[in-house]
DNA sequence: TAAGCGAGTATTGTCGACAATCATCCTAGA
DNA sequence: TCTAGGATGATTGTCGACAATACTCGCTTA
């Protein structure tokens, strides 16, 4: 039982996959060091709910499966308290984060501020070659819509996309880390975990390209004013679907 | 020389860093554990300027001096990575982060972000007591800047105390982890390594003080917009002071 | 029967040593 | 003289073992 097969962590990579830049996908193995490893490893498995929210992560156990020592294992630990993926109490061990729906409602508030000011700085320092790639996806966004009506999946991954595009596009490195390397880690989680599915894509669509058009215009103001509402239509949108404290998260103790 | 003293990083508490939140005054001999004090120790290093910027953190040299083992001093370095103030190269080592003038602007800007939501979020949640308090605090301000028209050093921490309360009103421990356990660490590195003072403590002592009226009159959005320009106004003042690429905060390679 | 206490176990924290990688400098050759 | 290559040294990465702390479960006692 120690070296239980953990082949489906050995995550593939799929299309979807590629397009998340927070998780490096095929070549997660050849990562110049093993903590490294782990940790994006561990990330995935915490991100798609492999790692159950509130799992306790012992030690020995987890090395034993890794086939690795404590030491790499426990540096992939600190780097993933620091991306808020793990809780760490100093005698008790380290825990998966539990992704309460305040939580969620807590990140989508920022979201709203600093996608709001990614967009108002990217309406100034986009060029336009950027401008006419984002109208493109924009297109192929509404073909995917209107094709496959069921498979939501590559809609998430599509809208993720393009908000990471109007971030980079704001020149911001600081910005970009705090929104792609903690924040948008846990929208994910919760997008995999929950079967939430995004209500209502043509509207989210429509919103989408108002806010290029925007961007086009180089109206920085209106930029940020149109994807604050988008943000924060989605965060009501959760709200809505997650009335009281009854998290429809799954969430399990051990591990 | 194994044990060279370092007494000087055993900081005193004082008013001013009693004040500051982010760094553990007196009892950083209490921690827990070892990797936790070392990591506490590193951290008031590097924002005074002890560990200059760009200086390789060299493990057994380091380890030596605090007489410790590599292992504590190494996850040590792993959190201070997430805190943004080291730079980590996997076969290279770890070096104090370098702080450019480009990297505080980015900084401005999120700050005028999230400080902006903060505001606008304060004004429904704070308490009147609370608003009662911060009114108190700004008359304490206001007596400080008449009493030592020299000593800026506590009208500086006064200035992050009141952002820190507005931040902490916002209820949402995101935001303040991100304010406070990241992005302040910086301006305060910037603050005590160069020789920048407040230009024109009383300017920004009456803007703080319409922030307040603002959200003593549960106006969120005037709140907002105050805040904003507030921060704004202390952005152009820092790209006006450091013009060019010439920072003048002190940089080193060496340990 | 329930609550408090204590011994035992398991897990985390720490250490020293070994292996792998990288940087530097010296040498050899064109 | 300059470049390419290799050898040497130092530094980082990894491992297994020991020490300290926290949790568990059974026992005692009110």
């Amino acid at each position: 039982m120690v070296n239980a097969h953990f082949s489906h962590l050995t995550k593939r990579s799929t299309a979807a996959s590629s397009i998340m830049s927070a998780v490096p996908s095929d070549p997660i193995f050849e990562l110049p060091t093993i903590a490294e490893r782990i940790c994006a490893e561990l990330k995935t498995a915490i991100i798609r709910g492999e790692l159950a929210q509130g799992a306790k992560l012992n030690e020995p156990l987890l090395a034993a499966r890794y086939g690795i020592s404590r030491g790499p294992l426990r540096e992939a630990l600190r780097r993933l308290e620091g991306l808020g993926l793990v809780d760490h109490v100093p005698h008790a061990g380290a825990r998966v984060v539990r992704l309460t729906r305040d939580d969620l409602l807590e990140i989508y508030y920022i979201r709203e501020a600093l996608e709001g000011m990614a967009a108002r700085l990217a309406a100034t320092m986009m060029s336009e070659a950027e401008i006419a790639e984002l109208f493109a996806l924009l297109n192929q966004h509404a073909e995917q819509i209107k094709a496959d009506a069921g498979r939501t999946y590559f809609q998430q991954e599509g809208n993720f996309d393009f908000h990471f595009r109007i971030v980079r596009a704001s020149r911001n490195p600081k910005l970009v880390q705090i929104l792609q390397g903690d924040l948008y880690h846990r929208v994910r989680m919760y997008r995999y975990q929950s079967s939430q599915q995004s209500s209502r894509p043509e509207k989210a669509l429509l919103e989408h390209r108002r806010i290029v058009e925007a961007i086009a215009a180089r109206d920085g103001e209106l930029a940020e004013l149109l994807m604050r509402r988008h943000i924060q239509s989605a965060r009501q949108a959760i709200a809505q679907q997650l009335p009281a404290e009854s998290s429809n998260i799954r969430t399990e103790v051990t591990l």
